[in-house]
DNA sequence: TATGAATGAGAGTTCATTCAT
DNA sequence: GATGAATGAACTCTCATTCAT
């Protein structure tokens, strides 16, 4: 008992630095010694925990993904206003620590889906996730067409992601948040109030 | 004079059937024997012409991007309306075959840039070129903020190529395109003229 | 007591099983995991009954040497007739089911043997009690010289089962059988009476 | 070509030392580490010549079985007496150096075959090979059913030849050979001259 | 008595690369 | 200019085994 639930927070901390390591050096680059490295934890352990090298990246994307939509719940939790809630969704971008490494795991996991098609399935419903969220936002937010609108603006946090993490020098992360502001205002359209 | 010229135009075929594998199989999982198997050139002669396997790779990156660039280009020459043009930048995700090979590859040098200087300085000055093409053309648009709202475009761009790519069932080409196209509407403001 | 005994007879099914697994995929294939698939006991279990895989591997080998033995004399009970006594041990080759597992056991111990005195010295060991069980009815049957005779046709045996087991299309059990028989008559010499 | 020629002799003297080691430790107990002991050829190389080490397995099977097979022809050519050449061929059991690796080899190539197509149709055709070389001394020497009396001298000289193997203290080579010409006699049938 | 968790050792295989031609 | 032969390095994976319960 106590054993495997020591087992199973031991199988979540090594998913956490995992995710780390993926995020830093990609998913194809990402052997099992430099899990161990980064854990401490024995290659034949991890194969213990997860199987093989790829179940093991697959866990993490899951693990990764899932994290990622807790934390945005839990900061969108105190807030009321929708025109807030969306620019907090918006700028889950800009702001964490680690947030780099949300975003290189989100390419690393779209990567994997594009040839996997148990990883496909989840990041597409991942995908409608965020849709959806966004569109529940836009609608109290009082804009039209909800899911279209939650389309482009998860678009435009995407697309502004990769700059960002990239590290465009002409792109600060102070720069990105006052585009995604000014585009959400766009986007939500002209009867809507700016942020 | 006459094999150099040869082996210029070989080499450039290598990399062209090359870029597919890459496209295909992603840049970490490209092999020799991959790029030998599709282009029937052995492995040494690849090394030959390339050096390393990493620097195989980064020739790919560059001529994608060259290539890419260069069809855009292509495609706007016959049009002059700046509407139509920036249309035009924008479908270039929709339209042709091959786009997914393009748009691969682009996540492809994002991720290889993200490790390696050379690629990466590469990479901006491409980002860089995008968006000053497409601020020229919201400039002679009408559009305010040229850079600012070029920078959004782009990202939507970005952003709706990777779902798309992906295969999202709930969004056909066809649906991106009108999403655009609904998207640069809105983000060239309430006084531009709709497309 | 009666755990005790519970546990004897499990181990002596699991011996059953595992002489199965042994003749199927050889014994040096015989991981402890093929042995828990075949009988649903853990592999620590089999550790517990047995010791290392080896330790196993030779219980294995002697069990089926035991269970062997054990069963042609159980057919040998009900003949009297020397001659038919002998072609009984003789066809034990031939006749039942699972004699396929015996032979591919045997061989699997002749193998063990050449690099385990401990299994030489059991496989010699089993090898003179055939020689005398043979030379008893040879003698029995009148033949001359029995020891050498019991030799010729336990070689005789062995070298027949070889082709069958590995289904030489040419020697069905049928034909088998009947060289056999007249083998035997040949080898004990013209004075004996043909079976 | 010269290196070709010389990679060819290379490859056969590796097959030499391969089938020593695998004679010595069993084919499935052969790793390519143990090839590289007896060779200095690196597994590396060992992989460039033969494949999977399944594929080296194979090949030395095959090598093995045709070195066998030519090593004899070349002791029957100076012999012309149809009962010298049989006694030949079945004494090519006790005779030379190196032939407990001909009968080790034997029963690995069995082994091999009874799970492997392809190694059985080698050695079924071997096996062929072996009944009508001797099938044809048979008939020569005026022995009856040539093919029938063949196959049970083959069956005694592959029967006989286990226990010399392992080393059978009461089976000298010297005593194997009396017995093996004892029972040529015996099977060529009471009207053929004794040996 | 019996079993699951954890782990180290060892093997096969892939692959880029070097060298010689 | 182009290519095959040979080889070392690195990695995944399997498996027996030990430990704790």
């Amino acid at each position: 008992m106590s054993s495997r639930r020591r087992s199973a927070g031991r199988r979540a901390e090594v998913l956490d630095a995992a995710g780390e390591v993926v995020a830093a050096r990609g998913a194809d680059a990402t052997r099992f010694s430099d899990v161990t490295a980064a854990t401490g934890v024995g290659v034949s352990t991890l194969q213990y925990y997860f199987g093989t090298r790829e179940d093991m990246l697959v866990a993490v994307f899951r693990h990764a993904a899932q994290r990622d939509f807790d934390l945005v719940r839990e900061r969108l939790a105190p807030l009321t206003d929708p025109r807030e809630r969306l620019l907090a969704i918006a700028t889950h971008l800009t702001g964490a620590v680690g947030s780099d490494t949300t975003w290189r795991l989100w390419v690393e996991s779209w990567r994997w889906a594009s040839r996997d098609p148990g990883v496909r399935a989840d990041v597409l419903a991942d995908y409608r996730g965020w849709h959806e969220l966004i569109a529940a936002e836009v609608e109290a937010a009082g804009g039209e067409d909800p899911m279209t609108t939650a389309r482009l603006i998860l678009a435009l946090i995407d697309g502004l992601a990769l700059p960002v993490v990239l590290g465009d020098p002409e792109l600060t992360r102070a720069a990105a948040q006052r585009l995604l502001a000014g585009g959400l205002t766009r986007l939500l359209g002209p009867t809507a109030p700016a942020f």
